[in-house]
DNA sequence: CAGTGAGCGAGCTTCCGCTTGACTT
């Protein structure tokens, strides 16, 4: 008889490590594999949307609102070859074990592997608390069942940050700029960073003077005592001045010394004699830290270590991953029976029974919303290895970390730190007879306990430096001492300090925001936002953070409130122990009902009062009143007074701009950048940023010498002479061709080449530089637009139907793409052109073939051949609205291309628009409420703009009238009229 | 906030949390 099969059952933990190391101790019967994390999310971009939901309203956020908040949710592509892994392996067991984490988003990783592998053998969830043979023995006899309501809390909480990530960015996008974000946590944390730089840049320094004396006594011992009171009255310290002003506070009672004054008082005194007049002596006792959590390692990674926290976090997973250190992600800092075994016992060895704890130390979680599913962070095993004994077999960083986990731990359970702190008053009189009073404090350590393996580092060198240890002799009252030297010293009040990476992830931890698994990369997402940069250990909040968050407060203050995750956390516990629903919450926060925030009728709401133009404008408080304005614009940050303008150097930290440095800078109108001097002709080079986008300029000549716009890949603030002046090489004569001379240009639409009056676009910049005559010829043997040459013969490709209309392939700009001349549909990867079929190609633009969106001021119509009508149109409209230069441009933006497409219609033809194509009778409508339309966002205009553009448009002047007035010469003036027609119609368009 | 020449299906960006490789230099 075979011998039955063993059972096999399958066990699923999150993580990998924790994977092998279960299997060790489970044995035989049992295979352990893990999520490795969630396994299906929201989709989190179009790409991962299911093709049959693309079309639904609600499709873009991954969940339907209209329907229950009913999540979407997607294995995402990189996960799933993983997880068909583990529904095999499903299949192939007798049971499953579901031993994700015990905390809400393991809860929900084990309901989704169930909705996923849907298995059809017994399932089990259990909890390991701690990965040893008796706890995991003990969890697999206990088993229970998933607990829906904290699933249900994980999917609000889920749910909430999807809503609140997805529908505010797009504010931001059409506020303030493209690509931004905003999140329930990163919106705070760049919040703290704007608030503390405003801090600074109210800041205003306030400074006084004191003396400090050296002390002697009779038996010849020193010590240094400071000045505190003078006849009677307390001297003035930091904390005596008021921030916002630099002087003393309203109210205070107290002396101020400044430099005369303190050098006259210390020539006085010396020497002086003095007496002691109190001298006392007060026990005390201190306490260890608690082991390690995520936040604390990351802290004390930075501060001792200098590691940013991704540097900590790599360096602890390589730790865990070997099997020295326990999970790294953890807010708990409890250590488990065997970690407080093996820490006391290591204590005993290595330091005496006098070195630790009396009584077993046990800590708990202090941050409110911790999830405690894993112990704190410390030497794995149930005896530690001594970082001296891992001296090789470690890496740097490793064995640094390492060192600092064990000492901590170990310190844990040590005795507390025993010594005295000394307080020491010194009286007498100056020779002019005003008395003063001398203080001396002192710190001594009597019994180091815990401090002989671990002293906490600090975020301020200051605080350190106070906290050493000064020792004071002996000294009882009425003693008398010697005054020996008498130091004036003058002192300056300092401005709160910034955020560094590990004190950002302490005050976010503190306020119970991101978690353990997101502090590293927090920093990181600010950092790739543009909200923030590091210099040195400081994080720097960007203008452009400022015109976020101000944004953000102003018309979304609950969204940004310090207290808005605590709250969730409440309701999402409430959740999870059956006291709220997930849906009635989410519908209060996204609809508002019930009272709820409603965030989506709040942006609805807020959309149109948010004025673009105000938000990114920044009131620095040290400018106002001198008319210079901080604003953030296409190229960046900039000042701006008037007409004049000066780029703000990126490596200018906000709090740096002060009215001097501003005058310096517009000193210098539109940021120009001087780079040096050509070589060749001595003339200057300088790099500026225009109303086309950055360009460099030989010559400070008007016009200058010769110009060249910086390619898309360039910097304008990081451009050195040597690029600048190959920039400066462009246009190049690349040679002749047929008789005439062939150029590499640098032109608006991007790089192209001319031969003769024939042109033709090359793909890459730095093309210019390398192409050769014979590449140039192939160029300008292709037709003259990619598939366009083709498209006047006919499409790539037709195909033909019986019950509907043909369908054409054709090469577009994004790509090939279907189209039936109604609906267009962009092939996909994978979609090859030439092997689509006939039903291919009916699907394909059936299923999501999309009308081309019809836009204000953008007629569709203008698709189609212009009515013979558009002319009289127009001419009568350009009457009415006499304004040539902004006219033609508008209408020039809207056309297509006339079939006679070497002929470039005069400026006033261009004009005709074509939305008289179609209904030709809607053409004076549209336009006319285009400029309405328009008018609503002249906030994206400068002020030069906006009075150009309305006193053309509304007052029916000409530009050429209305130039001088503001200051600017006709042409510039026509330019930038133009350029505001441009951004109207986009903003308009965006709407 | 400087000038060099076309014309045409836009569509996507974004959140927070849980986890590691697979790639390349």
């Amino acid at each position: 008889m075979p011998p039955k099969p063993m059972p096999n059952t399958l066990v699923i933990v999150e993580s990998p490590a924790k994977a092998r190391t279960i299997e060790k101790y489970l044995g035989k019967g049992y295979t352990v594999e893990s999520s490795i994390g969630h396994i299906r999310d929201l989709p989190k971009s179009a790409a991962e949307i299911p093709e049959r939901y693309k079309s639904e309203s609600w499709a873009r956020l991954g969940l339907n609102v209209d329907d229950d908040f009913k999540a979407l949710y997607v294995v995402s592509p990189e996960k799933k070859g993983h997880v068909a892994k583990l529904k095999k392996l499903a299949q192939e067991a007798d049971e499953l074990i579901l031993a994700t984490d015990d905390d809400r988003e393991g809860e929900s990783i084990a309901w989704h592997l169930l909705q996923e592998l849907k298995p059809k053998v017994p399932v089990r969830r259990m909890v390991f608390h701690e990965i040893t043979k008796e706890a995991i023995q003990a969890a697999i006899a206990s088993p229970r069942d998933i607990d829906t309501n904290l699933v249900e809390a994980q999917e609000a909480r889920r749910a909430l940050d999807r809503l609140y990530g997805y529908e505010v960015s797009p504010v931001l996008w059409r506020k303030v700029a493209p690509k931004l974000s905003a999140g329930r946590v990163q919106s705070v944390a760049t919040r703290l960073l704007v608030d503390r730089e405003w801090e600074r840049m109210r800041f205003v320094s306030g400074s006084w003077w004191d003396i400090e004396a050296q002390i002697l006594t009779a038996d010849g011992a020193a010590f240094p005592a400071r000045l505190s009171e003078l006849e009677g009255k307390r001297l003035a310290l930091g904390r005596d001045f008021d921030p916002a002003t630099g002087k003393l506070k309203a109210g205070s009672d107290v002396t101020m010394l400044n430099e005369a004054q303190a050098r006259e008082l210390a020539l006085k005194l010396t020497p002086a004699a003095l007496t002691v007049a109190s001298a006392e002596e007060k026990p005390f006792t201190q306490k260890p830290y608690p082991p390690f959590i995520t936040s604390t390692l990351q802290q004390e990674g930075s501060r001792k270590l200098g590691f940013g926290a991704q540097r900590t976090m790599r360096a602890a997973q390589k730790l865990y991953e070997g099997g020295y250190i326990t999970y790294m992600r953890t807010d708990s800092p409890n250590l488990s029976a065997e970690a407080m075994n093996a820490a006391r016992t290591q204590v005993k060895s290595m330091y005496g029974d006098s070195y630790l704890s009396p009584q077993p130390r046990i800590y708990a979680a202090k941050s409110k919303n911790a999830q405690e599913a894993h112990e704190a962070i410390r030497p794995a095993g149930n005896s530690f290895r001594t970082p001296d004994s891992l001296k090789n077999e470690l890496d740097s960083d490793g064995w640094r970390l390492y060192d600092l986990i064990w000492k901590r731990t170990v310190a844990s359970q040590m005795a507390d730190a025993r010594g005295r702190r000394m307080q020491v008053r010194l009286s007498g009189k100056a020779s002019d007879g005003r008395a003063v009073l001398f203080n001396a404090s002192g710190r001594a350590i009597d019994f180091p306990g815990f401090l002989r393996a671990y002293v906490e580092g600090s975020d301020d060198p200051n605080a350190a430096l106070e906290d050493r240890e000064v020792i004071l002799p002996p000294l009882t009252q009425g003693q008398a001492v010697t005054g020996k030297t008498m130091t004036p010293g003058g002192h300056e009040t300092q401005p709160p300090a910034r955020y560094t990476e590990a004190s950002l992830v302490q005050s976010l931890e503190s306020q119970g925001i991101g978690r353990p698994s997101t502090y590293a990369s927090i920093i990181g997402t600010i950092q790739d936002r543009g909200y923030a940069a590091k210099k040195g250990s400081a994080l720097i909040p960007t203008w452009t953070a400022f015109a976020t968050s101000a944004l953000l407060e102003h018309h979304f203050g609950k969204l940004v409130d310090y207290d808005f995750t605590a709250r969730m956390e409440e309701d999402l516990d409430d959740i999870a122990g059956g006291r709220q629903q997930r849906v009635p919450y989410l519908r209060a926060f996204y609809s508002g009902e019930g009272g709820g925030m409603g965030i989506h009728p709040l942006i609805e709401a807020q959309m149109p009062a948010i004025d673009a133009r105000a938000v990114a404008t920044i009131e620095v408080p040290k400018l106002i009143g001198s008319g210079i304005e901080v604003r953030v614009g296409r190229y960046g940050p900039y000042l701006s007074m008037g007409d004049v303008k000066a780029n703000i150097p990126a490596e200018m930290a906000p709090d740096e701009l002060t009215l001097e440095k501003a005058l310096e800078l517009m000193s210098r109108p539109s940021g120009d950048h001087p780079l040096g001097d050509d070589p060749e002709t001595g003339l200057p080079v300088i790099a500026k940023a225009g109303r086309f986008g950055p360009y460099v300029q030989l010559g400070d000549t008007n016009p200058p010498t010769r110009t060249a716009s910086l390619f898309p890949t360039d910097d304008l603030n990081d451009l050195t002479l040597e690029r600048a002046l190959k920039l400066l090489t462009l246009p190049r004569l690349v040679g002749t061709s047929e008789g005439e001379e062939v150029w590499a240009l640098n032109g608006k639409f991007g790089p192209y080449l001319k031969r003769g009056s024939d042109s033709r676009s090359i793909t890459a910049h730095e093309q210019l530089f390398t192409v050769t005559i014979p590449e140039a010829e192939e160029a300008f043997r292709q037709p003259r637009f990619r598939g366009r040459g083709a498209a006047v013969a006919g499409p790539l490709k037709v195909f033909e139907y019986a019950d509907r209309a043909a369908i054409q392939l054709k090469s577009g700009r994004f790509g090939p793409y279907l189209t039936d001349g109604t609906r267009n549909a962009t092939l996909r990867k994978g979609e090859e052109g030439a092997e689509l079929t006939l039903e291919d190609a009916r699907s394909i633009l059936e299923e999501r073939g999309k009308e081309p969106q019809k836009k204000p001021g953008k007629a569709k119509a203008a698709a189609k051949k212009p009515a013979t009508k558009a002319k009289g149109t127009t001419s009568s409209r350009s009457k009415a609205t006499k304004k040539p230069a902004v006219r033609a441009e508008a209408g020039g933006m809207a056309i297509h291309a006339p079939l006679k497409k070497t002929v470039k219609a005069p400026a006033k033809k261009a004009a005709p628009r074509k939305t008289a194509a179609k209904p030709v009778a809607k053409a004076p409508a549209k336009t006319a409420l285009a400029w309405a339309d328009l008018k609503s966002h002249l906030g994206v205009l400068s002020e030069q703009e906006r009075a150009l553009v309305v006193a053309t448009r509304e007052q029916g002047r000409k530009v050429e009238e209305v130039a001088p007035g503001l200051g600017l010469d006709v042409k510039k003036a026509k330019g930038m009229a133009l350029q505001a027609s441009k951004k109207l119609n986009q903003a308009a368009r965006a709407e």
